[in-house]
DNA sequence: GACTTGCATCTCAGATAATGAGACGGCAAT
DNA sequence: ATTGCCGTCTCATTATCTGAGATGCAAGTC
């Protein structure tokens, strides 16, 4: 494979990079990895050091930096929110209510794609807003998949049960009346990482009367199926990763 | 702050990839957002595409490229072993057994740092070994605070029981006897990650005879305290991040 | 349908930055 | 004390990078 980008100085940065993914190594191991002049590998370790995407151990040793990390966890909002929004309009589509991709944030969940039912009675919730973890069905999905200690601190003073997390477990989604808002039902089903690990809650809202009580037996099916699709579509460009 | 390095190329590069931490981004408003020149930003951001620092959306907009995760997994397990380091060879002296950090990689742990105890009756595991989760100190803590459905998964055909794990939560530690071994005792306590989920197990191990039928109350406290600072070191440098 | 506008992409002459041989200092091993 | 290796620094030379301007394309407007 051709490995010339075109511009020199960012080739020889990424043999720098390719290099130090094996662990900490010394400026002699970077040269000989490389093939690249002493002088140049040490300036090009010293730029990328400086803007962190390189650091030194203790003994003095290059590893790569904390800003790749940062970089990696704004890439990894990226893909879902662009995931997100194709999956979320079919979703709205197919339901005729508003449709949302929720994240957990401590003890908030906050809304971080939206598609909105866009005439009529619906429930609006912009991209960024934080809800309560202690009500509604995606708080119970974002809360089923935790682990035991995460999940009884969640349940103090929760809208649901020990046994209604059991259940959406069990499911595979949850339906929440009135627990964030009065009026107001929804359905939430998960979406998995790559490491199977739920990382967000795909939902819909909207009014009890049209969602009836049982909004999970109208809705579930196709939310859950949404999810699914988001799930995948976060699996495709990691292959390599696997 | 003085933003040069000294090699224009990586400082016009790591501007690039700074506009794109807020997410998808168009050629027009790389120019703007970085203040170079056009041709420029496009010659730059192509060579990045090339190798996959960033990538392109379906809209054509530069984004943050999968190699970016890659490196950030490599980083954060440089980041463990490198903390890892003079933890375990304190453990070990503060013990007098071998001390390892486990990781769990699927339906097994692996040994990722290891400090061996260097003469008589001793415990060895190199660093790479794979363990099964089934049995093992090590195995009970990567365990009991996995999600419920992992952790009935992984309680099947298992040598400790729900109960057994309830007792780690409680605790924070887990001792074992000769569940991966004859002969061999162990303890181990939980490291946590930034967001407080636990990411690898700090253990010892040794002879029975020396560590007795319960090694936790010889050891636990010095185990669970070295598990607590190597969690320490690596909140440290994510601070910025948090 | 024609025209305009704005954007992405490409070219290449000229200027500048990057290169790397060699020097230097520090440190560990002998 | 000596030697060898490593990391760091200098600077003359040269190759790379730059960016003005051209080109092509798509979308919007009339």
């Amino acid at each position: 494979m051709d490995n010339s980008s075109g511009v020199g100085v960012i080739d020889k940065a990424a043999m720098v990079l390719d290099a130090l993914e094996a662990g900490p190594t010394t400026l002699a191991q970077l040269v000989a990895a490389t093939g690249l002049a002493r002088p140049t590998v040490h300036r090009l370790a010293l730029a990328l050091v400086h803007h962190r995407l390189v650091g030194r151990d203790m003994q003095n040793r290059f590893v790569l930096g904390t800003r790749v990390v940062e970089l990696a966890a704004a890439a990894g909002e990226d893909r879902l929110i662009a995931s997100a929004g194709p999956v979320l309009l079919a979703l709205r589509d197919a339901t005729g209510e508003s449709a949302q991709v929720f994240r957990r944030q401590g003890e908030w969940r906050v809304c971080v794609a939206s598609a909105e039912r866009p005439i009529g009675l619906r429930d609006t919730i912009p991209v960024g807003t934080q809800l309560t973890m202690k009500a509604g069905s995606a708080a119970q999905v974002l809360l089923s998949w935790e682990d035991h200690d995460r999940l009884v601190e969640g349940l103090h003073n929760a809208r649901f049960t020990p046994t209604v997390l059991a259940g959406v477990r069990r499911r595979g989604w949850a339906q929440s009346l009135g627990e964030r808002e009065l009026g107001v039902a929804s359905v939430s089903a998960p979406v998995r990482g790559p490491s199977g690990r739920v990382i967000a809650a795909v939902s819909i809202s909207g009014p009890m009367e049209r969602l009836t009580r049982q909004p999970g037996r109208l809705h579930a099916e196709v939310v859950s199926k949404a999810a699914a699709e988001l799930t995948e579509a976060l699996k495709v460009s990691t292959d390599s990763v696997a």
